[in-house]
DNA sequence: CATCATACATACAATGTTGTATGTAAAAGG
DNA sequence: CCTTTTACATACAACATTGTATGTATGATG
């Protein structure tokens, strides 16, 4: 066999991951062995250990391609008035990363995220959820306390509370979506829970 | 070694079980083999091989030992009215279940099958999973089906759409709590997540 | 009390996976 | 055009795990 030019070199690369997120998604990150996703990327075992230094790099390196924090979504949104309507700069972001989810690269890394591993080697996916989970209702409390202020919540309800409540909705709509995604669009109910919830918890328009 | 008797045949049974929890958790399933269920119980693989068949006969029965399905939940309150007040119902079911989640084994073996085992053997645990969650939200939609009829639930409010919002509140809850369940507790969060949830999706108290 | 089935422990063979060491042909560089 | 490095493929040794086969002491049974 040949050496490849180093555009050639960055392509098996990719391919490489391509191939770990198929096999890891059917077979589970634990039960794959390196060998199978060589061979699914037409390679031997050799160019996995070239580009990485065992299955837990590999790994890493196949999450760093799609992540994706909250604060990001909110920021391209690119919409000005986001600080005068909080609960619609939620609701945007929202929206955002579920047309981000149902690319199959992003649908398919979190469904191996959450769905199919272990903690394994240094890598503890668990810590991983714990980030983005703190991570999201954290930015969530912030607007949700901006809301507050502006009186767009309801006085009963409380910024924090409301930050928990929607992140676990969230959270629970995109585990069951995550395991099975042909089951429901998550576009749709989620466009269908997201508003029902936020407008149950938008003050009411006064009559 | 001597032979036991059938009481203490049972009791190393559970014991096998018990050390199967406690190294699933800690290690994950896909990461520990039958030898360390094996000496982590003081006993040897010869043990395990005698009562189960092989990791994942017993990996189900540890499963057996706490099924939990919403409809024997809602049996256990035992009040007759609630089917005039379906929507206390369902709060209640689900502070049974949280009641119940804090007990370390059901605690421990859900965390297992949510979030610390893959796929392996015939055993699927996103099928166990998918049957819960809709379990969960057929029952679901049923009382709020009722509280609707009842006129207990804003009219706005679609049913079916109450249900699935519940659900993956509850569903995200419980993973974010079987994630780390020393970060909050679930009965105290669950409360007032619930409560609040309820509040808002109740029709108001005329004026 | 003799026998048998039970409840394990021990030993062994087969397999799959990992990491590394080595081979190699072509691309890069001067 | 020659040398060096790159980008892999191939080969090999070590290990962990599994399933089974066998051993065995004891409780149960008549």
């Amino acid at each position: 066999m040949a050496r490849r030019t180093k555009a050639e070199a960055a392509a098996t690369r990719e391919a490489l991951l391509d191939a770990a997120e198929e096999v890891f998604l059917e077979k589970g990150v634990a039960r794959t062995s390196l060998e199978q996703i060589a061979r699914h990327a037409d390679m031997t075992r050799g160019a996995i250990y070239w580009h990485f230094r065992n299955k837990a790099d590999l790994f890493q390196a196949m999450l760093q391609r799609v992540r994706m924090p909250f604060q990001e979504l909110i920021e391209e949104i690119g919409d000005p008035s986001v600080t005068e309507r909080p609960l619609e700069a939620i609701r945007l972001a929202c929206l955002k990363g579920f047309e981000r989810l149902e690319q199959p690269r992003y649908r398919r890394v979190h469904a191996i995220l959450i769905h199919h591993c272990e903690v394994f080697g240094d890598i503890d996916p668990l810590a991983m959820q714990n980030e983005m989970a703190e991570e999201a209702c954290g930015a969530l409390a912030d607007y949700f306390a901006c809301a507050a202020r502006l009186g767009q919540l309801r006085p009963e309800l409380s910024p924090d509370v409301a930050a928990e409540l929607l992140q676990a909705m969230l959270g629970g709509l995109f585990h069951d979506w995550l395991r099975n995604h042909e089951q429901f669009s998550i576009l749709e109910r989620g466009t269908v829970l997201l508003d029902t919830e936020l407008a149950l918890m938008r003050t009411p328009p006064a009559e």
